[in-house]
DNA sequence: TTGTTTTATTGAACAACGTTCATTATGTTT
DNA sequence: AAACATAATGAACGTTGTTCAATAAAACAA
């Protein structure tokens, strides 16, 4: 019957809103203002219904890290038409780190945060899917540059994992404001040059 | 007078015993759980108390900061004595990376909260004294590095930084859950075969 | 010792948070 | 039109950090 399709259709819609107004609070203001009140006020409905369409916060950070890997995903996948594959990891950590500057809130939420993990604790089969096919595309594209003779005696997985630590953990420092206090640099122009450093050694054959 | 003398002593007393209280739940069950009233109840005295000595829990948070800053630093200097530049880079890796694994709440107060950077702010001159007087370890490490004939080609600022970040990604991502979520491997071998793989690339002259 | 003043401690009260759930409103079906 | 099902509500609960008038204790002065 047809009512209950549209019915359907409308519980998604609310859904998305409510997805929309938490995104826009939160890239605004941040997650420690982004409250389950201000996302109701936001839609104008009310906290309860809220909770109808969510189970709690952390199913709402959920679906917003969900769809800060769909964004960042698909930036990852339009650079696998690059062929050389250090050209690619250079290109892929560039956007990475791109992405992570222009939007910190977010990616705070997808590697820092812990509502995310703890909602898939909970929720899912302990699998980050997320978390898995992003880093699989890194490793694909380490794996090639492993077999064009680049990391020399070096083990994919660990390698991979170490390259993604490397670019994460300026990008972290980055966004809890560890860098500027620490260096006394101006921070975005030391971000770069790092990477470049970064890059320089790894691209060593 | 004496009496003075005696009333700072133990106003000392008490706000160190505060302090000593947070760094105990704080290690057993972490920042969500270490809340205002736990702290007065585990010392025995009522939350308006701990709000005489400690303007607030920034303030706390702050000075357990600082207290992780000492016991790092101790462990930095004890490594000065190894004369090598390389290898006392790679000490100072091992140390900072093993501290982050074995005082994992705190090394995230460090070098993940926010509350430490925004008491600093608010209260200090913008200065995050613990945080230079580290970095300051590791720059001067690297630059004896330079002068060894390692990282030939990059400059002392942007590659301390890189060398900082790499390391301080990984610790991250295994304290706020990624590791295993995303690689699927056990996170502490990988960490340190990942910690080997930086470090062979580091050390290439 | 007694009265006065200063200092230290208290815990009820406040605002804001996430969350729940009986109640109300709305819409659908018979 | 009545009966039923679904959606939306917002007051209320338990916790949080924080404040502050009231109380207790200590120090000082006579």
């Amino acid at each position: 019957m047809g009512t209950a399709e549209r019915k359907a259709k409308e519980k998604e819609e609310l859904k998305a809103r409510i997805l929309g107004a938490a995104k826009k609070l939160f890239a605004e203001k941040g997650i420690e203002q982004t409250t389950i009140r201000s996302i109701a006020k936001e839609i104008e409905y009310s906290v309860g219904t809220v909770y109808v369409y969510y189970k709690d916060k952390t199913e709402i950070l959920h679906d917003l890290h969900q769809q800060g890997f769909a964004q960042l995903g698909g930036e990852f996948r339009a650079l696998f038409h690059v062929s050389d594959p250090m050209e690619r990891l250079k290109a892929l950590g560039r956007i990475y780190m791109k992405f992570a500057l222009e939007n910190t809130q977010m990616y705070d939420l997808m590697f820092n945060m812990k509502a995310p993990m703890e909602f898939i604790k909970a929720n899912e089969d302990h699998h980050w899917k997320e978390g898995n096919a992003t880093f699989d595309a890194l490793r694909k594209t380490v794996q090639e540059c492993l077999d064009h003779g680049y990391f020399k005696g070096h083990q994919l997985e660990p390698l991979s994992f170490a390259i993604w630590g490397s670019v994460h953990g300026m990008c972290s420092l980055y966004i809890r404001d560890r860098v500027k206090a620490a260096t006394g640099q101006e921070p975005d122009q030391l971000m770069n040059s790092a990477y470049e450093d970064l890059m320089f050694m790894f691209s060593r054959k």
